[in-house]
DNA sequence: CACCGTTCAGTTGAACTAAGCAACGGAATTCGG
DNA sequence: GAATTCCGTTGCTTAGTTCAACTGAACGGTGGA
């Protein structure tokens, strides 16, 4: 027997899932836990949708991992299923603005979802008066009556563009009288409404639910629930499932975090040989999880992005070594400005033989980088010496070098 | 010492440019009769 | 002569550039106690 045999004979002894999508991040549960008011009240706000009706426009805060995204899609597919019955008077479309290429500029945001309704829209070469004309068509050709649309994680678009197109969004109503649309918003930022003209804030505010963050105790429950089903008996160590909890309660409550945490540990301890799963893995799957997740933000990021961000970790580097080298008591360190990271920017890119953007567009991407949550960057005046950006890294210093690693495999330097 | 104008090094907003695309309309080509 | 293809023009988006106004506290000079 081959010693690959030997690997996919051991495959159905070895493993400790039973049911692995359970933790998976799609997954929809029988009965969501803690959230059976939120669920009522979403539900009652959508449900005049079923009979043809309009609704209120809904907004919906929390942090993340709150239930926010579950729920709704929860009640999405509810109302689905009866839509059908009652003979096809609603459609929902489901819009994460998240991801930048979906929608990061208004154009964008109106293509996608005409492509998602069945329209066809060029990528770019349109006015964007046109396309929301367009939009309105194929909006008109629908079969059916009542359009729901869900935006989650609306805050993105409207801090990168203003809120403008979102009060054109509540107004298609009466442009289209033979056409119910109801926007509901998800956003992350509590304040997000704060700084929003006040108009869009009436018309998209009609109804506002608040998902509290789980607590420690919660998540435990949710934990061992989702464990039971996803494990096979007696896998989990309890120590883990609290540790899991512990982790996610420190993050705000974030139960989502918890269960790719309970996951990964599982992939963890499976791929180790272990019978078990115990707090060492979920230490583990909890730097395997922050590790993924800053690799693949840089990965996916543009070149020049990439070199950006190159240079503020070679600053970061040379910083801690000087830090070390002088031995220096006080606290801080020396700290990281913009014209230092374009200097060393500027020396990478003409030592690959590439494009140097202008520091005006290099302070735009350092500013994204803040948003992303991969840097600290703050405004700070030093007086005589100017004012410029205060850079301070926020990638954990375990995966600093793994980062570094895959920027220059993607530079080729 | 307190007060105040100066100054620096970027920040920030707005206008502008280049590259890529779509739509439109007229010119050129094709085609069947 | 009609249909089709081609091509140039216009006008759009988007990413990035250029320009210029703005910023805010430390510096350093002044005057007063």
């Amino acid at each position: 027997m081959t010693n690959i045999d030997k690997i996919f004979d051991s495959i159905s002894s070895r493993t400790l899932f039973k049911n692995k999508d359970v933790l998976q991040a799609g997954y929809d549960p029988e009965n969501i836990e803690f959230r059976d008011k939120q669920t009522d009240q979403v539900a009652n706000v959508l449900a005049p949708a079923l009979m043809g009706q309009k609704t209120s426009n809904l907004f919906i805060y929390g942090k993340t991992g709150t239930g926010k995204t579950l729920i709704v899609r929860h009640v999405e597919k509810n109302l689905k299923k009866r839509a059908i019955i009652d003979n096809d008077k609603l459609r929902i479309e489901y819009i994460n603005c998240k991801f930048k290429k979906q929608a990061d500029t208004e154009y964008r945001l109106l293509a996608t979802l005409i492509e998602k309704l069945g329209g066809k829209i060029p990528a770019t070469g349109l006015p964007t008066d046109q396309v929301y004309q367009r939009f309105l068509n194929v909006l008109e050709g629908l079969d059916q009556k009542v359009l729901i649309i869900v935006l989650d994680e609306i805050d993105q678009i409207v801090k990168k563009i203003s809120g403008e197109f979102l009060y054109n969004l509540t107004r298609i109503n009466s442009e289209l009288p033979r056409k119910l649309v109801t926007i509901v918003g998800i956003s992350n930022d509590l304040r997000f409404l704060d700084d929003i003209d006040p108009r869009v804030k009436s018309s998209l505010g009609e109804e506002e639910i608040v998902f509290p963050p789980y607590d420690a105790i919660q998540l435990k429950e949710i934990l061992n629930k989702r464990a039971n089903e996803a494990f096979k008996d007696g896998v989990v160590d309890v120590g883990a499932i609290a540790k899991c909890a512990a982790f996610a309660a420190r993050e705000h409550g974030d139960a989502r975090r918890a269960l790719d945490l309970l996951r990964v540990a599982g992939e963890i301890a499976e791929r180790l040989g272990d019978k078990k799963i115990t707090i060492k893995h979920i230490d583990e799957a909890n730097a395997q999880i922050e590790k993924d997740k800053i690799i693949s933000i840089v990965e996916t990021e543009p070149k020049q992005f990439q070199a950006v961000l190159h240079a503020i970790i070679t600053l970061e580097e040379t910083k801690d070594k000087l830090k070390s080298q002088k031995n220096l008591v006080e606290g801080g360190g020396s700290k990281i400005f913009t014209g230092d990271v374009y200097n060393v920017y500027d020396a990478i890119c003409k030592k690959i033989g590439m494009e140097v953007l202008t520091q005006r567009r290099m302070g735009d991407i350092i500013g994204e980088f803040d948003m992303l949550g991969l840097i600290n960057a703050k405004v700070v005046s030093k007086g005589r010496y100017g004012r410029t950006k205060e850079i301070r890294m926020n990638i954990p210093s375990s995966i600093l070098e793994k980062t570094k690693e895959t920027i220059k495999d993607s530079l080729g330097i």
